[in-house]
DNA sequence: AAAATCCTCCAAAACGTTTTCGGTGAGACA
DNA sequence: TGTCTCACCGAAAACGTTTTGGAGGATTTT
């Protein structure tokens, strides 16, 4: 395992300094345009690479984001950090920067802080993704001066960016879009608690619910977990106890997908007798049987404009640090009318 | 922005020299006990975190997996890199590496090669996914002496390793079990064929089809590109040409479920008059309708074992460079018998 | 003709570590 | 008393860059 070629190297066969090989190579002007053509002729010939660990060391930066980020499993259903890592990719290429990840895992003892990773790697700033809020190395990473952006968690400090889809509204918005169906009793399955995104949907529900005067009922309100398999128990306890609803709507895609499944075992026609929405529009919404009515979201875009926010942080830029990326509800097949002349299940 | 400290503050303030502290921190016997208290007390008060760019530099081994990968693309429908990172990453961390990702678009003009980015990163070696053989920067890594292994390529140098599943041997089960249902006339849809994956699937088939004497026809493999739409186009402009085949075989779950799609709108049905399988079981092919039948394979465990090897061959143990991980056929709704009662399509 | 300017280049310091080699002092052994 | 061993520690080199602060010569300006 040969060493690679070095910038001495380089210096010794072009007959030069150092100095004017790094001033060649980074496209400096005061170097004269003969010696700059032997230069890159050499360093083309040995194959000279420049190592940038070692400028990274001497510059103290490193153009890299970091992206930590929290569920990525095995076995996942959806390609939301997919998408994620993607939009961030594509917005680094652009400016030439690298994007280095760390995985954090709930179930791992996490021997290393968030911050001290970020340091270790002398890292330009970090996009977080899926952390929780009360986290003790959030904290670390908030209080700290590192530029930070927060995917889909809302941002309390100042200093710190944050982008998602307005929850909130789309939340009623399709909480509303229901209640136009002709729905009145709309169950609502939620995600985790702990989760920023949970309370926001839930407001949603609330105050869309509260301006058609629906019912608004505690026991309408299932906790899902955003998990599949714990949506689809709840609704089969919930659903023969409560004939009288004739939609749910639910905070995931996942938990909408278990739910149909539990009503199909429950004999219950969807969307017929019992209209199913969900949230994401994870690539499976759209091969259910009935395709699943859901609010889009774009988390492609999610990270693309978290790269750019955190870019803009760190080149000091004075820059709005909320971004709100656009959603959009998906209708198709998993929700009805109920004028629609289908019987409720009353 | 004030700068982290560093080991020499450290050694300021406990009094000694920074190779002290140093031996300290990395566990060298040769440290006073009390010496090395002190210094662990102080490195803690100072939140001292050591750089991990200055000693990558100094120990010339960055212990990071390089992951180069294709196919990290916006709107994706499958969770297949995902898993294969995860799988990476969960070995890394068993042994304390991190890993590096490069993503290559082809899109992209490609201006960094894999070799140089290796090399700027002081990479252990690299994982390659996705990456054509015939590719250019691909030979440039071969040829070199990094530590090398490939997922779904097979390797011609002994030096690289190589991991998949039998392709070929996945495929002819896949083949016979259609055989066994009764089916004579079996269309193949294969990928694309630049793939290494497409011609072992290819050969599956044909070796299957040939053990079992039934007609291969060159008119019988269609041509996906791995594309659903494609796919569909081509069942389409088929299905109806060859009333007498009565089962569909394609090379990947989205090709298999364009496939589906299009005898749905031909008002062809599955698996009642056309038996369609997959390959890859991607999440989607559980939740389509019929449920597909198709190759299990294991993407996590693609990435955790090429980790491994990798891990092995930069150890310089002498290891098999070929791994081959279980595939499993999986049964579910999208195929049926012949015998079972079912007219054939003609 | 002197002075100022410009072009081209170089020596050396710096980034934050690890590692090699050697030094000091204390106790053990002859 | 002299030598050997051993535990502990430090000085300095090294990794491969970038950047600072000029130096030397040629060319232009005054």
């Amino acid at each position: 395992m040969n060493k690679p070629a070095n910038i001495r190297e380089v210096a010794r066969r072009a007959g030069v300094s150092i100095t004017t090989v790094s001033r060649a190579l980074n496209g400096y002007p005061d170097v004269n345009e003969e010696t700059r053509k032997r230069i890159m002729a050499i360093t083309e010939e040995i194959g000279y690479i420049p190592n940038a660990v070692a400028k990274s060391l001497v510059t103290q930066e490193s153009r890299s984001f970091g992206f930590i980020l929290s569920g990525l499993i095995r076995g996942s259903k959806h390609t939301i950090i997919q998408e994620c890592l993607c939009g961030i990719y594509a917005f680094a290429r652009e400016v030439g920067y690298e994007v280095t990840m760390f995985p954090v895992d709930s179930a791992m003892q996490l021997k290393k802080s968030y911050m001290q990773f970020s340091r270790e790697h002398n890292l330009a700033g970090v996009i977080l993704q899926g952390i929780r809020t009360d986290d003790e190395y959030s904290r670390e990473v908030f209080s700290s001066d590192l530029p930070c952006v927060l995917i889909d968690i809302p941002a309390d400090r100042n200093r710190v960016g944050s982008v998602s889809i307005d929850n909130e509204a789309a939340s009623a918005a399709m909480t509303d879009y229901l209640l136009s169906q002709g729905h009145r009793n709309i169950a609502f399955v939620n995600g985790k608690e702990a989760a920023a995104v949970s309370t926001q949907r839930y407001e949603g529900y609330v105050s869309a619910m509260r301006g058609a005067s629906a019912p608004l009922r505690w026991d309408y309100v299932l906790n899902g977990e955003f998990d599949e398999e714990i949506a689809y128990r709840e609704a089969l306890r919930f659903l023969p106890e409560h004939p009288e609803v004739t939609a749910a709507y639910c905070a995931s895609d996942l938990m909408a997908i278990g739910v149909m499944r539990a009503a199909a075992e429950l004999g219950i026609a969807v969307p017929e007798q019992l209209s199913v929405t969900g949230f994401d529009d994870i690539p499976i919404a759209a091969y259910t049987t009935p395709s699943l009515t859901t609010i889009q979201q774009d988390f492609f875009l999610n990270g693309y404009e978290a790269a750019r926010m955190l870019y803009d942080i760190i080149q000091g830029k004075d820059v709005p640090h909320r971004k709100k990326t656009p959603h959009r509800l998906l209708e198709r097949n998993s929700a009805g009318s109920i004028q629609g002349g289908s019987p409720l299940r009353t």
